[in-house]
DNA sequence: TAGAACTACAACCATATGGTTGTAGATAAG
DNA sequence: CTTATCTACAACCATATGGTTGTAGTTCTA
């Protein structure tokens, strides 16, 4: 299958993007790495709330974490927002799809407009 | 304020676009439009529960209703899906921002090297 | 006018979510 | 070795979410 377990991970995508926490941990991490805990830093939350908001983030594969001394390191996977992205172009070739279909009746009945 | 008001918006649209059964509806409704008991018969839920899903993706601003007689058609709103678009274009940006200065890094060293 | 179809909305329930605090394990620093 | 830092994770709580059923208001149809 090519096509089944995408829905999940689209869910997963952009449920971690429904948080404004979460798209500026984000788009820390698409800059530069962070530790959590600078992460944590950066928000008026509790550092174990900002590691739930990493882990949603994780488990969509928007970011991973690689292990430097005692810190772990959050860098962002680009790929997985072009995931979201390619959901987004899905939709928008619907609509081209209805303009379209929405055309040709104006091409057949040569007269339509709705103001 | 011009971006005051956008990130609770994005919010309500990641979040309306994080479920499968709402995707599904807005690609219907990109396509042409729908009644809401249409929809309904579309899927293994009650009217009420399609009727929320549809709730949830007009307060995003994805969709919109328009009465027909008795019937309410939803139709989407393709400047909605935009904003999303828009929201991870800026992600994308920052992360080519990334790719940047790691060139400059690597023309002002001409050496550098992490591993 | 009576009834069927479509919608709106409230009440309810189980589970998920987003936050907290607390405890414990590794690793770095003194 | 001792202590401070960083992380992981469990337990808990309030609220949101996604589903249900039930009731009621409109509008079309017979």
């Amino acid at each position: 299958m090519v096509v089944d377990k995408n829905p999940q991970k689209e869910d997963r995508v952009f449920h971690a993007l429904a948080d404004p926490t979460r798209r500026d941990i984000l788009a820390r991490a698409l800059h530069r790495e962070h530790s959590v805990s600078a992460l944590a830093r950066c928000y008026p939350m509790s550092f174990a709330a900002v590691q739930k908001h990493v882990a949603v983030l994780e488990r969509a594969g928007l970011v991973t974490k690689r292990r430097r001394g005692r810190e772990q390191l959050v860098h962002s996977n680009i790929e997985t927002i072009r995931i979201a992205r390619r959901a987004l172009d899905r939709l928008e070739t619907l609509w081209r799809t209805r303009l379209e279909q929405f055309g040709e009746l104006l091409a057949e009945d040569d007269q339509g407009e709705t103001p």
